[in-house]
RNA sequence: GCGGCUAUAGUUCAGUGGCAGAACGCCGCUCUGUGGCAGCGGAUGUCGUGGGUUCGAACCCCACUAGCCGCCCCA
């Protein structure tokens, strides 16, 4: 009989691997708190529309990379919505705060998430159909200040601390503004403009895109087209006096706080709801990604919650690529350590199993990491077992339960002592404190 | 979605038309209360799947599937 694989594009998440996750995630937890953030989980599903208004039609997440099935319910409400497993959080994000009338406290809403996501992409290292995604959306009321160019910098200040707290080397930040919603549609259409004369020497892709969206012609890596792309019109010159003044707050606020960027004046995030601040953090060459180095991006959405239905709510957020983020690491990591126990327990002879996991039992309780050999095994293999999982070995024999002297192995010191039951415990987690 | 490379033991790989291999790992014995070394022995397997060519296919041909690399795009 064949057997069932995981199907493309999808992966499972193993021990000791899983450690790693539980770490990340815990760092992350840990920052957000600090900052003043809250978790919110949405659905893995939405509503197909709600992508389609927010993320933008003509993106190519929503034009081909969508997971979409139509509902198939009795009730009358159900038959035939179109339904989408979530290609991202942020319009899931911005539409419970709307459902919820988060709004109406007034108050500023600082929220994270932490969760898989979908997109139906050709499967690549650091690029799975079902990857993980670590983000955080600033937002509220005009009034709150979340269109403060404060909240801008302090989302990028915390990332930073962020990657530093997790052990990321090497990361840089690149910056950059697409403006207001009126300044990135002056810039649109003038680039489209400008691209009408110019466009039938450029790739086939950036001939559709100077048609549906120009912007994304600015991230183009085609060599061909670089010339023309060089001399199209810049962004900066479209900046509205609002839009450069915020640009320029942000960067003071980050020079103040000691965060390195560089702008990148063609960063322009493939999302049409992204206005203003746009930022990428990536990482250097032999970090495990090749070249989908880009470890999270984001930027702010000052319009995205009307395009929604909902109240004015300027916000700013970013999803990290929790799956990269892990790649990265564990291209980083020197050796990885694997999950160590406190101790082996090993009975000799299957007299002793029964004294043997009474004795696990006891440590166990007292908060130690123990693993239980088997007495059928000759003593041989429990030390071979033991030195794959422990540094310590307590030997439970027969005159140690009768003594109740155990003896205790230490591989890394090749040392043996004898240790009093009621010590045992103690002994342990001061050895592991110690070394 | 487009282009390329790859698929053989648990792992890394060799094998280019004639008996399915190596190293490491695993198991056993030397050696039933002190391992890691050494010696000896053992098991590894639909050679990714399906079809075709051939007296004969892991090897040549076709299709499919999956992984990886690049592009597109994005985290």
């Amino acid at each position: 009989m064949a057997i069932i694989k995981a199907v493309r594009g999808t992966r499972d998440l193993l021990p000791p691997e899983t450690e790693l996750w539980n770490r990340v995630e815990a760092t992350a937890r840990s920052v957000f708190a600090r900052y003043g953030f809250g978790e919110i989980r949405t659905p893995l599903f939405e509503a197909t529309e709600l992508f389609a208004r927010g993320v933008g039609e003509e993106t190519d997440i929503v034009s081909k990379e969508m997971y979409t099935w139509e509902d198939r319910g009795r009730a009358e409400s159900d038959k035939g919505q179109s339904l989408t497993l979530r290609p991202e959080n942020t319009a899931g994000v911005v539409r419970a705060y709307i459902e919820h009338h988060l709004a109406d406290s007034g108050m500023l809403q600082k929220l994270f998430y932490i969760g898989p996501q979908f997109r139906r992409e050709r499967p690549q290292r650091g690029r799975y159909r079902q990857f993980w995604q670590i983000g955080a959306e600033v937002l509220g009321p005009q009034f709150s200040g979340s269109d403060s160019a404060l909240r801008d910098a302090e989302v990028l200040e915390m990332l930073a601390t962020l990657l530093n707290e997790l052990g990321i080397k090497g990361w840089r930040l690149a910056l950059n503004s697409v403006g207001s919603t009126d300044d990135r549609q002056r810039y649109s259409a003038a680039l489209r403009e400008a691209l009408q004369p110019v466009k039938h020497k450029m790739c086939e892709d950036n001939q559709r895109r100077a048609e549906t969206n120009p912007l994304r012609v600015l991230d183009s890596k085609e060599p061909n087209d670089q010339e023309i792309i060089d001399a199209l019109p810049k962004i900066g010159d479209f900046l509205g006096e609002d839009s450069r003044a915020h640009f320029e707050q942000v960067k003071a606020a980050l020079d103040a706080c000691g965060v390195p960027y560089t702008v990148d004046p063609r960063l322009v995030r493939g999302l049409d709801y992204y206005t203003r601040t746009t930022f990428e953090f990536t990482v250097p060459d032999g970090s495990g990604l090749g070249t989908q180095n880009a470890l999270l991006g984001g930027g702010r959405y000052d319009g995205l919650s009307e395009m929604l239905g909902g109240p004015k709510a300027p916000g700013i957020g970013f999803a990290i690529g929790e799956d990269r983020l892990i790649l990265t690491l564990l291209a980083q990591l020197e050796a990885k350590e694997p999950a160590r126990l406190d101790a082996f327990v090993a009975p000799m002879g299957v007299a002793q199993n029964p004294a043997a996991l009474k004795l696990a039992q006891e440590l166990r309780a007292a908060g130690l990491r123990i693993e239980v050999g088997d007495g059928a095994f000759r003593l041989r293999k429990s030390f071979e077992t033991a030195d794959k999982l422990a540094d310590k070995m307590i030997i439970v024999g027969e005159d140690e339960v009768n003594s109740g002297l155990f003896t205790v192995k230490t591989f890394s010191k090749g040392e043996q002592e004898k240790i009093p039951r009621a010590e045992l415990a103690e002994a342990l987690s001061f050895k592991k404190v110690s070394s």
